[in-house]
DNA sequence: CGTCTATTTGAATGTACTCAAAAGCGGTGG
DNA sequence: CCACCGCTTTTGAGTACATTCAAATAGACG
């Protein structure tokens, strides 16, 4: 199956051509690793106990990455939206089977590579080395900012940072999602909510 | 300034020699890039602001790793003791200046290497490479967990999973640092140890 | 011994929680 | 188009955990 051009989000192809200068060769040998996939609402890409083999672009929709924890109850890490790429990170590297569920949230289109392409493409075009390590460096960052997020703010303060900095996300995600995410109950966040708007 | 070799933990050789096949002469070539360092406690490694141009190893002696949130409280994010790395990884890699303080616990020994030699050793010995990028997987990966631990548990479930987990830490931390890691009051820290020797 | 810091104890407060139920919203089928 | 069902969000009441402010005790160091 061939991926057509037109249909990819302009920043895939502005990323691995302008920011890290593929040559036209070297892109379009790349894009034929990808298979395309499409994953409807409320399914999954992947689910814990799964070995992650794939790395996915989001090229269309959103999803959530979350876990269980010790009862049960679900986490979210983050969500996705079109230009990320989905996967459980940890067990994509170390092969075993993962502990992330990361769940399709609007009907969404995927770019899919397999392990052992990226592993052919790397060789072939050592510049994609660069950018997963960069990929990397970031990820590890943002983990340890949210890491003293959650430490400092209060409820009331995560949420108006979110409200800030990601706005967007209130757009499609559903509310008891968010607060999940923020790791504040449901009634909680309504009650917040609630008080904010009334303040002013 | 030469180092002597019976002076470094036994676990550094190892680490290169064994687990990552340095030869004798990779392994006396990377030794020539450190410096030894000693720094008396209560200093400083680092501070935020400046630009992290070295990592170093922690040969003796202990550490911790802070920020300062808005409100300008210390938020420690981790400790270091024997066989682990200084620095602040977000400054080293972007060059610019960084937001973690290093606060050497007890005297210390390091072993430094700047920016440069690592970069020049990485040339020479290109396993070093699979070292570092190995370390940073495991960093965000532990960054991770710690996320989803500060999400789930409760202070006293924090402290018991401290004690169950690191009971090293306990002695040689101040309880009010591990206070400030479980993100406790030093008061609520002191509560908590209370009830628990008076469960028993 | 005196000073400075770390730890403990006391009392009052508040934030976010739990349990419970009502209201709102969206989709489906009659 | 309306009625009903399921799911999301809001509202209410009571509670618990950890906080703040304040002060006492214990420990470390010169």
């Amino acid at each position: 199956m061939e991926i057509e051009l037109e249909k990819i989000n302009p920043k895939f192809v502005e990323l691995f051509t302008q920011t890290y200068g593929f040559t036209e060769a070297e892109f379009a040998l790349f894009l034929t690793y990808f298979k395309p996939k499409t994953i409807s609402k409320k399914d999954y890409y992947l689910r814990a106990g799964e070995v992650c083999k794939s790395k996915a672009y989001l090229n269309k929709g959103c999803a959530r990455n979350f876990v269980l924890d010790d009862q049960g109850h679900e986490r979210i890490l983050f969500f996705a939206f079109e230009d990320w790429w989905l996967g459980d990170f940890d067990s994509y590297y170390s092969g075993k089977p993962g502990t992330n569920y990361v769940q399709i949230l609007e009907d969404s289109e995927l770019l899919v590579i397999s392990k052992e392409n990226f592993q052919k493409a790397e060789k072939e075009i050592p510049k994609l080395q660069q950018w997963y390590s960069s990929k990397m460096l970031r990820s590890a960052s943002a983990s340890r900012n949210r890491i003293e997020e959650m430490k400092t703010l209060s409820a009331e303060e995560r949420y108006l940072k979110l409200m800030e900095q990601q706005p967007h996300i209130f757009q499609r995600i559903p509310l008891q999602y968010i607060a999940c995410y923020l790791n504040i109950e449901p009634q909680s966040l309504s009650r917040i909510r609630h008080r904010l708007t009334n303040k002013h």
